[in-house]
DNA sequence: TTTAATTCGGATATTTTTATCCTTTTTATT
DNA sequence: AATAAAAAGGATAAAAATATCCGAATTAAA
């Protein structure tokens, strides 16, 4: 469903959102760490939601990335996804016609359209902010 | 959503069930030519069809790819995308973790559940009957 | 029985995705 | 100003997905 950058990009943005809410930056050594994940490769998938300013870092000494606590709410995955993955999982045809149409429709578009608002809702309704609370208290998790 | 090896599996297997009901078997050349797809990666695809018994093929002069007419509502959508994706779009966790589990759920799990259960669904419904019809009918593509 | 047509299966090539490494730039501290 | 710590960015490597090629096996018809 999603790709491996994109899944590495939502769980380092939920460990930066809680590292966040105390006020301390972290390093992609230590996101890798608690993602699970190749340090180098979510380096780069970092850079990328800098880029995209889902989240903030400062170079040099003391620096890391982290996220403005006042953003958390505002953030949703919709704009994680969207940043690594772009916006092929809203606009593209499931069966790979060169653009979905209503008037030139595939074979599976109005079955496959349904399921595929589904998820960009879900995207879109879905906040960091909730997100990071669920693995403060315990209720979901990040590895393993 | 689908790797491309599935969505040239899907729209494979309606021009195939067509042409069955037609009483005529069609070459990997033919198939290609109709759902706009690389013919050689297409033949490798139909081979896993008939492995998985999706599809029956008849080796030799006047031989091909076909479906029995009886077959054709019973196959579903899931029928083709478990033989070529096989079931990880049902099993597997949305951000890659190593089991998908309500005892310990990822970030995401609640809300991509009902996504994934509803894709589920709706693989398990579509029969290849409906698909095909509404290609004869006009009312769907299979290509540009 | 020969021939031509056709799927099957293995080997290989290309492209994309995933992953690593190393140098440069920036920054706070000393 | 010098130093050390850290992200940024470019180059490269490895793995997976996509795609091609070709000989072997099978089949129906002549
Ligand atoms: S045309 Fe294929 S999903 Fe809309
Ligand atoms: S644990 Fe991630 S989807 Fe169920």
């Amino acid at each position: 469903m999603f790709s491996k950058a994109c899944e590495y990009g939502i769980k380092a943005t939920i460990f930066i959102a809680i590292k966040s809410y105390e006020g301390v930056r972290v390093s992609p050594k230590e996101i890798a760490k608690e993602i699970d994940s190749p340090e180098a490769f979510t380096a780069k998938i970092l850079q990328a939601l800098v880029r995209h300013d889902v989240i903030s870092s400062l170079k040099g000494a003391y620096g890391g990335f982290e996220i403005a606590k006042d953003r958390i709410p505002l953030v949703k995955l919709a704009d994680i996804v969207n940043a690594i993955d772009g916006d092929a999982i809203y606009n593209g045809c499931g069966l790979g016609l060169h653009k979905c149409s209503e008037t030139h429709p595939c074979p599976v578009h109005d079955k496959f359209k349904a399921i595929r608002e589904g998820l960009k809702d879900m995207l879109e309704r879905t906040s960091l902010e909730e997100l990071a609370l669920d693995i403060k208290s315990g209720a979901s998790f990040l590895k393993v």
